[in-house]
DNA sequence: AGCTTTCAACTTTTT
DNA sequence: GTTGAAAGCT
């Protein structure tokens, strides 16, 4: 559906402009569509882009709006719109007005390592665990808008008692440092706009429409935040979807949805219900699933691309098991279905830890895979940085490479050089590395750039020539850090990094790097699945190799062609036309925690979770449960989650009698058996 | 008995 | 990558 043709619904929802609006977006109703669309009319109705504001929850959500309002609006409209991230809107209001609140201009943001050191060391602890813990619980209170003394009356036990104390000192200190963390990027703009007219006045005037997406997930802090920034006025858009608040336990509350209408009594509010996603099967089990929860928002899917496949329940022996089953749907599906790729297929589950049984199964299938989430290291800029001079030292010509690295750290050859080298390596088809020392680059070339060049082709080499006779994991850690040295690495993070902390964090990435690339070139014993194998010891240059090729395929990244393994939670807000639904058992999804209570609470966001899972799919669904499944050290009896009764797949939309069902499954049978008999009458031929 | 080694299980995650 | 219990070792 294009971005002009908007339903009833959806056009109602973007015409809304007089007054507050909640647009309750059912998955995969196009909620994106509607946002972007009003903001288009918005702009046609005379606001300004600067004074337009989307708000989501992740960078990459903004990234993915800014492109898509851009589409619609144009480049230039679509810059100027205040795209950003509750925490990033945040961080610009302090910036600019955290001087009422004593907060100097350049303070600093402490990230989740550096929280946790601050606590330790306020708390007189050495424990990680303790620490990570005190950090948990004096989020969740900030997330809720409670100061250090507010929780200390609000504790019920000793651990929380203690985390309060600590969280006071901790308060202390942040001020002293002047610095703030994630928590506070949301709180103390509340407290700004709540305490300085001039401050409000000013966000108010600026920000004249506010838009939320996903709006359920929303803690209560945001949500004071929100009604500050709007103000009287009340010029806001809010969408969300009741049924897909999953994030109950990092302080999301669905209150905010209940508060909008008794806040708002002017709220608008509108549902969007048909779906353009799923087929008729997937969306009737989705909406008996929900319908178990108690409802805030009536709300029924409904799509127009038919009934589709029956769901398919999938039952497994052990996890192992499952994961075969898995794979042989793909294949299956894949054989069926001419032209399904694998990028398709997702396979979703609770926990991260049992992406590793089908990483497994996949391998041996040798079926491309990714697994969500994971490997974002490789995407820090200190890191790029390291694998392009690993890239050049693996292969000379790899111009991107060297033009990385050439200019990592600055070393006096600036863009004018580059492009004369540039110029010369394309007129004669040589890669920029083999023009370097070409006898006819001196007449183009200054001789000091030309020394500089050449003094960093001689590095190259000799390095190369290095890496390639350094044997062994100590040995290889004392040629990395010798090479970092060399190229003065540490130092360059310094310079371009004004924030301390955030170099030093970029120093230790880089560290980790080494201590990574350094242990690959021991020998080691690995085993996968029932092969082992003894890795040799290898060289740098082996170990550069093969992270070279790791790179190039990952480079690839989004045009490849891989089934994706993903946790329900990460999972929200994708699509894809076939979903297998891993380990839904009890226990496991509903979640079973050994030493927190089962509240109803739990359960229904448990449900909502099952809810998501399940709307993921466009096409077909497959619902995989374990008869037997391990827990702790024993195996134990798998019960099927009470989602999958929920579901109701015996009421299917073709009611099947169990009669007709099994005339059905013998036909199947006898069908298979003769085309099995041609296929070897076949062969015998 | 007390120590070390081994093996496998592990809630969800962004800023 | 960590933790924690069972098995193995001194």
């Amino acid at each position: 559906m294009s971005d002009a043709t908007l339903n009833p619904a959806q056009l109602e929802a973007v015409h809304h402009l007089h007054g507050p609006c909640l647009v309750i977006a059912g998955a995969g109703s196009g909620k994106t569509r509607v946002i972007t669309q009003k903001i288009a009319k918005l702009l046609s109705c005379g606001y300004r882009a600067k004074n337009i504001a989307a708000i989501t929850f992740t960078n990459k959500a903004a990234q993915e709006m800014r492109e898509r309002a851009k589409h619609l609006v144009g480049a230039r409209a679509g810059q100027e719109l205040v795209i950003s991230t509750f925490h990033s809107l945040g961080v610009r209001i302090l910036r600019e007005d955290g001087r009422h609140l004593g907060l100097k201009e350049q303070f600093s943001i402490m990230d989740s390592d550096d929280v946790l050191s601050v606590l330790r060391d306020a708390g007189g602890t050495t424990d990680a665990a303790t620490a990570k813990s005190w950090q948990w619980t004096i989020s969740l209170w900030k997330n809720q808008g409670l100061s250090a003394s507010q929780a200390l009356a609000y504790a019920k036990d000793d651990m929380e008692r203690a985390a309060a104390v600590v969280m006071q000192r901790y308060q202390e200190r942040l001020a002293a440092y002047q610095a703030v963390d994630f928590d506070d990027l949301i709180g103390l703009p509340l407290k700004l706009l709540q305490t300085s007219d001039e401050a409000r006045g000013k966000w108010q005037e600026l920000l004249r429409y506010v838009l939320v997406d996903e709006y359920q997930d929303t803690n209560a802090v945001q949500y004071e935040l929100l009604k500050a920034l709007v103000g009287e006025r009340a010029m806001f858009t809010a969408v969300g979807d009741d049924d897909q608040s999953i994030y109950g336990w990092r302080g999301a509350t669905i209150e905010n949805l209940k508060k909008l209408p008794v806040d708002f009594p002017q709220l608008k509010v509108i549902p969007l219900e048909q779906n353009y996603r799923s087929t008729s099967a997937i969306l009737r089990a989705a909406n008996n699933v929900i319908a178990t929860n108690p409802k805030l928002f009536q709300k029924t899917l409904w799509s127009e691309f038919g009934e589709g496949d029956p769901i398919a329940l999938i039952e497994a022996d052990g996890e192992e098991h499952e994961a075969e089953r898995a794979v042989a749907r793909i294949q299956a599906i894949r054989a069926n279905h001419g032209g399904t790729k694998f990028a398709d297929f997702a396979i979703l589950y609770r926990a991260n830890h049992q992406a590793r049984i089908f990483e497994q199964a996949l391998r041996r299938a040798e079926i491309p895979y990714k697994v969500s989430g994971g490997q974002s290291f490789f995407d820090k800029t200190e890191i790029k940085d390291l694998c392009a001079w690993l890239r050049l030292l693996v292969n000379q010509d790899d111009d991107p490479a060297f033009l990385r690295a050439v200019t990592t750290p600055k070393r006096g050859i600036g863009h004018q050089t580059l492009g004369h080298l540039s110029d010369f390596s394309a007129k004669w088809k040589l890669s920029m590395f083999e023009s370097l020392f070409a006898e006819s680059l001196k007449a183009t070339l200054s001789a000091k750039a030309l020394h500089g060049l050449h003094e960093f082709g001689r590095y190259v080499v000799d390095l190369e020539y290095r890496a390639r006779h350094t044997v062994g994991a100590e040995e290889g850690k004392a040629l990395l850090l010798e090479w970092l040295t060399d190229i003065g690495y540490e130092q360059y993070l310094l310079d371009q990094e004004e924030n301390e902390k955030v170099a030093a964090a970029r120093w230790n990435n880089v560290l980790d790097f080494v201590d990574w690339v350094a242990k690959r070139c021991g020998g080691e014993i690995t085993q996968d699945g029932g092969a082992t194998f003894e890795t040799q010891k290898q060289s740098v240059l082996q170990v550069a190799q093969t992270i070279s090729v790791i790179l190039s395929l990952a480079e690839r990244g989004d045009e490849q062609d891989q089934v994706v393994l993903t946790t329900l939670h990460a999972s929200k807000g994708l699509e894809w036309p076939h979903v297998i639904l891993a380990g839904v058992n009890e226990g496991l999804l509903p979640f079973k925690s050994e030493d927190e209570e089962m509240t109803p609470q739990r359960l229904e966001e448990e449900r909502r979770l099952m809810y998501v899972g399940i709307t993921r799919a466009r096409r077909t669904l497959a619902v995989s449960t374990l008869r037997r499944r391990k827990k702790n050290r024993e195996t134990v009896m798998g019960i099927p989650s009470r989602f999958i009764a929920e579901m109701k797949l015996h009421e299917s939309g073709i009611k099947e009698d169990p009669r007709e069902k099994l005339k059905r499954m013998r036909e199947q049978f006898a069908a298979k058996a003769a085309a099995s008999a041609a296929a070897q009458q076949k062969q015998a031929d």
